[in-house]
DNA sequence: CCTGAAAAGAACTTTCT
DNA sequence: AGAAAGTTCTTTTCAGG
């Protein structure tokens, strides 16, 4: 993990559809050494996943809700659980367990309210330790991505 | 739109390195019309991008801070200024102007608190419409992605 | 109009220096 | 790491439903 990987990165986590010679001739590489490059970052793990960004209003009804979860108590036990269904539910787009206000955040997609109470209920009814939820229904979203800011050398 | 492409977004915004011809197969399609509507799934904006998703623990320090923010009045005018801002700050991962406790959530990567002290400070000082700010600081991502659910036909 | 199959082109992988 | 040969994927083209 050096400059030029990093200057790799910053490239392929805004598009991975790039070609590796384009690549090679802005970080000043030839295009073998970025595939290199490209696929032990991969295999490393550093890059998890190269995956393809869909426009959620292409697809017919989508909203965005936050959610703000309180728990009992720090049950460890029980936090597992909710991460596990959390990972099965394609409804829970992320979910951060944080401290501060609230215990975990929850970033939901849902066809319409309705749905999201659905889903909302379903959460709190298999996962008795959520004691208190907090709805933040989104009206738009400003700017959605998941870039690391990486550091210029 | 139809169901074949909805078969087509739910493989590649998981995994967008995929082989044309291994979509092909599970859509039940030749590789050719795969690709065609791929092409046409980008060139409508269905699909926004293809981005790498790297793994923020790879790179040396990245904490992640979701921000409530409270806004003096809903003025439209220093709104899109702040998107403007969100936009050109690499940190902020994500934005989105909610209805509920909140006026905007912001979803902040900094190196460490007092990165992210910094950061803060500066869009409060470059936006006073600013009137508070409520930070949870992310202990733990426990699930993080933006796959839109897709409903399978 | 969209599909599938084959030819042409471009990209990636491998090997060698 | 860079360059060239070999392989694989994608793009184009064309015939058919």
């Amino acid at each position: 993990m050096d400059h030029l990987d990093r200057k790799i990165l910053a490239i392929v986590q805004r598009d991975c559809a790039s070609k590796a010679e384009a690549i090679a001739e802005t970080v000043g590489l030839s295009a073998s050494a970025v595939q290199r490059r490209l696929r032990a970052l991969r295999s490393a793990g550093v890059i998890r996943a190269e995956v393809a960004v869909i426009d959620p209003k292409a697809i017919a009804g989508t909203m965005t809700f936050i959610a703000g979860l309180e728990i009992e108590r720090e049950n460890y036990g029980a936090l597992q659980k909710l991460r596990r269904w959390a990972e099965g539910c394609d409804h829970v787009q992320q979910l951060y367990y944080v401290t501060g206000g609230f215990d975990l955040v929850a970033i939901i997609l849902a066809s319409d309210v309705e749905a999201y109470d659905m889903i909302a209920a379903a959460l709190m009814r298999d996962n008795p330790l959520i004691r208190r939820m907090t709805t933040n229904v989104v009206l738009r979203a400003e700017k959605v991505g998941l870039e690391v800011p990486l550091a210029e050398e």
